[in-house]
DNA sequence: GTTAGCATGTAAGGAGTTACATGATTTT
DNA sequence: AAAATCATGTAACTCCTTACATGCTAAC
């Protein structure tokens, strides 16, 4: 049922899957690369990693004094057996979140790991929940065209544009991946055994 | 605090402002014309409603048999005069809830009745926003641009083309406004004696 | 006459932010 | 030395969806 905690799950097991990490540098990663967590915060993440954790799914290791002379509490997560077991089996299925404005862009960050049959049904799925949209757009602006000021109509043009400019991408990304129906890889993916945790000598601020 | 709630609750006494209306019209219009409740649930309205009404903004009455040969149990809400001063404040006001995503739609959804200064701020603080967001998008890039895979890639690029976009349009409309700087209503605005409620002889459907 | 849409609500539960609480480390 | 950033958490609270409960009206 729940939704978005699911989503937050699959990507921070999507992230573990890289290379472990402690909440800190998750958080950011989350905020930063995925755009649907714009403000995650700890209240949210640092529950959900406890929870990952009882059920196995990721170890938490104190980060020892490895790094520099003073060692710092930090907790290094890194994704177990099991843990990948689970993020195969979620990666592998296009329910109806995969479709939706949060949960899309969580799924196409992780398409690298993604099979292209399923890669097909969720581009193909989220373009035709756009064109839906649309549909409704134009029903809407139809039913109310004349009471309008011309603020609302620039806001919705602006809208319109937007979705069916979403769908053009989409339709290029289809027909792309149609033209190389192998599972390929088109990208640089980031190696499978991952080469244990690097402790950043300078910190990317921010 | 609450942003969401007084969201809702600034549409709600919007769109009232605009005609009387029962809620079941009153959800069409929010899920329709303003994008950001796109599946607003009665769950979310009718408790607002009631709120609303407690504090003497909006007035319910149900609606008599003028309608048809048998009464509905129809409850029609109209703004009060304090409701109307009430939003007469709120959409005076330019905080930070009018930039961000959910808030900006509906900030100008009801442009029409908001001030030429007012609408100046929202439009630039949105601007300002969303280039904010462009730096966050770039510093990103550059930070992790070696092991990104095509597809994450092809994210990015089209969520910073998306803003980008924005930013063009956003700026367009300043334009516009700053060259006609009266207090104008470009469009037709619908009739502040609101000719009470009409009900639907064919309902529009979904 | 039965499905689909209109219409109004309540109860429960989950999700996630805000605010709080704490302390180490790095930079200025 | 002070300020900013790194780092990990907890508690309370709010918002909002889901599911439930109910009944009328129009269309097929």
């Amino acid at each position: 049922m729940s939704r978005r905690a699911d989503l937050l799950e699959f990507a921070v097991l999507g992230l573990l899957h890289e290379s472990p990490m402690h909440g800190y540098e998750l958080r950011k990663r989350l905020n930063a690369a995925l755009g649907a967590f714009r403000a995650l915060s700890y209240g949210t993440l640092y529950p959900c990693l406890k929870s990952l954790s009882g059920r196995g799914l990721i170890s938490a290791a104190q980060d020892g004094a490895e790094t520099g002379p003073s060692a710092r509490a930090r907790i290094v997560y890194e994704l177990t057996a099991t843990g990948k077991e689970h993020f195969g089996d979620l990666v592998s299925r296009a329910d109806a979140t995969a479709y939706d404005d949060e949960g899309f862009g969580v799924r196409m960050a992780f398409f690298a790991r993604t099979e292209s049959e399923v890669r097909m049904r969720i581009l193909e799925g989220r373009r035709s929940r756009l064109q839906d949209r649309l549909d409704l757009i134009h029903a809407a602006s139809l039913a109310h065209r004349e009471r309008m000021d011309s603020w609302t109509a620039a806001l919705e043009r602006h809208g319109e544009e937007s979705t069916r400019r979403e769908v053009r991408w989409l339709t290029e990304l289809i027909d792309a991946e149609r033209h190389t129906p192998r599972g390929s890889r088109p990208g640089p993916l980031t190696d499978p055994h991952h080469p244990a945790y690097t402790p950043p000598p300078n910190p990317t601020k921010e």
